[in-house]
Formats: C-alpha cells, sequence, structure tokens
DNA sequence: TAATAAAATTGTAATATTGCAATATCACGT
DNA sequence: ACGTGATATTGCAATATTACAATTTTATTA
C-alpha cells in the first residue's frame, strides 16, 4: 500500500500522530529550535544554519505550517518566522497526555 | 533523494526525532496505548482490538521495540508484550525536554 | 521599469514507509 | 513426529517522504 489508515484509528490517536510527526524528522526539530533561540529568523538564516538546500527547508516550513505552530511575520521582502506558542503549548498538552495516560495505565 | 541527511544534525536533535517519529503514526500509538492498557496482551489482541493485518501489525511492533520502549514475556507459545517504563519515561523526558527549551527560548 | 533578493512552487529522482499475502519459524499438545 | 496456533519474515505493490535544481512569485530598490 503505503497510505496510512488514518480512518480506523480515533481522532484523539490521529491528533497525537500528527503533531509528533512533524516533530519526527531532525530538520523540523533543527528548524523549530532555531526559530525559537532566534528573533527574526528567516528562510535563509535557516538554509545557512542547518544546512540544507533552500527549497529542503521551505517544504519543511510548510510541514511545521500546517500543524499551526508557526507565525509569519512580513517585514519588506523578508518573511519572519516566530512560533505560536499557544499551538507549541498545544502541541505539549497533547503528547504529555499520551505519555501521562500510558503511564497511569502502565501502573494498574 | 529520499533519505534523511541525519549526519547534518547533533545526535540530541536525531535522538529527540528517532522518540517522535515512532510516535508519529496512528497505528503505533494505538498499539502503545493498547498494550498498556492490557495485561498480558499479545500480537493476536492487538490485530483485532486495531484492525491491521497480522504482519502489519508486528511490523510496527518491531520499530516501536527498536526504541526500546517495550519487553517481551514468553508464556509458551504465546508473546506478551508490556511497556519498558524506564524507557518510557526517557523517552518523555526527552521529548519533553524539546518543549520546555522551546519554550523557555521563546520567552527570552 | 529593470534589477535584485527572498521564499514558494514545480518537477523529478531516490529512498522510505505502509500494508498485506504467502511463507517460515517456533513452541506446545496430541 | 504431526498438527496447531502464534508471531516473525519475506516479497511485493502502492504511496509518501526527502532532497534539490530550476523556475516562479513577490516585494524592494535603484
Amino acid at each position: 500500500m503505503g497510505f496510512t489508515k488514518k480512518h480506523i484509528f480515533t481522532d484523539q490517536i490521529n491528533t497525537i500522530a500528527n503533531y509528533t510527526k512533524v516533530i519526527g524528522h531532525p530538520a523540523r526539530v533543527a528548524i523549530i529550535q532555531h526559530i525559537s533561540e532566534n528573533k527574526d529568523c528567516n528562510c535563509n538564516d535557516l538554509v545557512k544554519a542547518i544546512g540544507l538546500a533552500q527549497p529542503t527547508i521551505s517544504q519543511h516550513l510548510a510541514e511545521i505550517r500546517k500543524t499551526g505552530l508557526l507565525n509569519q511575520k512580513v517585514k519588506g521582502k523578508n518573511l519572519y518566522y516566530t512560533i505560536n506558542k499557544d499551538q507549541l503549548n498545544e502541541c505539549r498538552r497533547v503528547v504529555n497526555d499520551f505519555f501521562v495516560k500510558t503511564q497511569v495505565n502502565c501502573s494498574k
């Protein structure tokens, strides 16, 4: 096949998997970290800092944006990215709930 | 290309990505949850509970095992899976550290 | 308006992932 | 030893992902 059978899982499970999948690639981890560490960080900065080609970085940025974890700020011809703190917090909550639930179940 | 350029990232970043990648598929989330909820859970139970074919479940189990998140207990011809709590805790710590670090950086 | 600079999009090649049928393996009971 | 049941492995087809060159889009500046 090749495609994931999402329809057989609950929304809750798919939500957990969607969030963790985005963080499940080192380039995207590095991008999120670099944006969080540097105010006024644009695509070009990430290309230089990470060492992947511009289209590749742009593609990963689009993946991260899909989950709502990024804000864009246009300043002239530059496009600066920042972390959407609320969404990051929501993501953290979802992932943490998964761990808590699993750990609690294990201890029964 | 198709392959991930892991060598350009730090071990720390690759570790985060490795853990989250495993949780980044709904079948694996469902498998981990089901094992945590049911003592004496074997492959067949998971096949019935989740609705994917036996080889598919077996393959996902192997992926999860690679990260050390599962223990196996052989009882006769049955193979029971349990969560490796220490490793789950380590995984949680790594992922949580990522969130904490990112959030702290955002607030600077 | 033309040149420039930044970033997205398109197209494409290589590789990885997902899923399953068929088969192999392994341990038990008869 | 043979049959049975449980799980892993193999082989394969379909799809997804990763990466990048080339191009396009968009905004700015000369």
